[in-house]
DNA sequence: CCGAGGATTATCT
DNA sequence: GATAATCCTCGGA
């Protein structure tokens, strides 16, 4: 299965976020293995107006992948000590992004069970720091091409959600971010899937 | 079961 | 200098 071109991210971000749910998220670590997870929980974030968003500020060192061409990544670090994945959605020049939140594990899972070590498998991969420890992603990882295999990460169509199956609800760990941004339903997930963050 | 607080550093005002 | 798109542990019930 061929990577999502480039068109699938270039949409807006509440569409692209939708879609992704479903879709496979697959690490090809060199000398370790291929870990596979399904994208089970999302959040879009947009345009300069969305005061929730780091594309609020005008362009940054930080946020400058937000500002690039679609389906590249935008990794950063949280709190000092998490790594956060995200892929630059819309336009180039447009600032957009959407959160990974949550996996479900289809492949690899004795190497996620390594890194995630001792706990149930409902909490290897459902948060957005807690799936970049078990696919080992990092800074490096800032601005890599996902629509190529390359950089031995990149995201498959897989399996099609319907609109039923979708929630949506407010994105998690915004401060003090003003209305109607802290409350907007932007945050997508597949229902009753055991792998979605609290 | 639940809530509080600490870890730890890049980033922006 | 304050804050952060989080996670984990610990204490109390």
């Amino acid at each position: 299965m061929a990577p999502l071109p480039r068109t699938f991210y270039e949409r807006q971000s509440l569409v692209v976020a939708r879609d992704l749910l479903g879709a496979k998220l697959v690490r090809d670590e060199l000398g370790v293995g291929r870990i596979v997870g399904r994208i089970v929980e999302t959040e879009a974030y947009t345009g300069m107006d969305d005061l929730a968003s780091h594309g609020r500020h005008r362009r940054t060192p930080r946020n400058l992948p937000m500002w690039g061409e679609p389906g590249y990544a935008y990794v950063y670090m949280s709190r000092g000590i998490h790594w956060m994945f995200n892929i630059v959605t819309e336009p180039e020049d447009f600032p957009a992004a959407v959160l990974i939140r949550a996996l479900e594990p289809l492949e690899g899972l004795d190497i996620i069970a390594a890194r995630r070590g001792g706990r149930n498998i409902s909490e290897w991969t459902s948060g957005p720091a807690r799936l970049t420890q078990a696919l080992n992603i990092d800074r490096t990882f800032n601005c890599v091409d996902l629509t190529t295999t390359d950089a031995g990460l990149w995201i498959e169509a897989d399996l099609a959600i319907p609109d039923a199956a979708v929630k949506t609800g407010p994105r998690i760990g915004l401060g003090k971010t003003p209305e109607p941004w802290y409350s907007i339903p932007w945050r997508f997930w597949i229902a009753d899937n055991l792998h979605v963050s609290r």
